[in-house]
DNA sequence: GAACTATATTGACGTTTGTCAATGTAGTTG
DNA sequence: CAACTACATTGACAAACGTCAATATAGTTC
């Protein structure tokens, strides 16, 4: 995944069969990857859900960077590479910027995993 | 993922609550993260479907090779990794080595990822 | 506008990953 | 048992990844 041709996820689950239904395209199994690469990440799976546990079902940075004791940098890192793909949405409010779940995200990509 | 840590999925998933309902613990979050990576790549969720998708649910790597368009090292490499995190079985019979999907595997992993 | 604050970007570095060629292994067939 | 077949393992290498320190950027406050 080189992070520039991530597409967001409801991009890549808007085309396809469950996966066990029948055999993916080498197109859209590389679209469906970069998803799950995403998300296949201690650290962004701790983010994705410390945001959507948080109240007001958003957070901003500096809620995040002590709990998952990960530099400041290293934090803002993860939560592009959840944004780029579609999972979480970035508001930015004065000196703050507020990381959402995308309604649904999480969803499509369960529901392209379950079998029939 | 250093692949000797991999737990098999149905470990992984025994644990938890759905991603969005609290914050993942480390520990689970490094887990469901092998879990997803063993999934995250083009050629393995090819295979995964491939498998899934063929007569009697199972495949041999010769079945698999050609169509995927990589080494048979390759893929076996692959297969591999899918049968340590839990989501293939292997039998060998005779010369064949035959895939299959353990039956449930996507299906945790799914749940896992679902809103609420 | 100067000092400050929260976040993003850049650059560097060690680690992990995906791939293949070469080789090993176990089962089959003559 | 010798030749063959299907698959696994090893070793090597380039590419991608996760991380941090340093720096840049944009907004706030005095």
């Amino acid at each position: 995944m080189t992070l520039t041709d991530l597409l967001p996820v409801t991009d890549v689950t808007a085309c396809c069969e469950p996966l066990t239904r029948e055999s993916l395209s080498a197109q859209n199994a590389e679209a469906l990857a970069g998803s799950l690469k995403a998300l296949a990440d201690p650290a962004r799976l701790r983010l994705v859900s410390m945001v959507a546990a948080s109240e007001g079902g958003e957070a901003c940075v500096c809620d995040l960077t002590e709990p998952l004791g990960l530099s400041q940098p290293t934090v803002s890192h993860h939560l592009k590479i959840l944004v780029d793909a579609g999972f979480l949405t970035r508001d930015k409010r004065g000196l703050w910027a507020y990381y959402r779940l995308v309604p649904g995200a999480l969803d499509s990509i369960s529901r392209l995993l379950i079998t029939i």
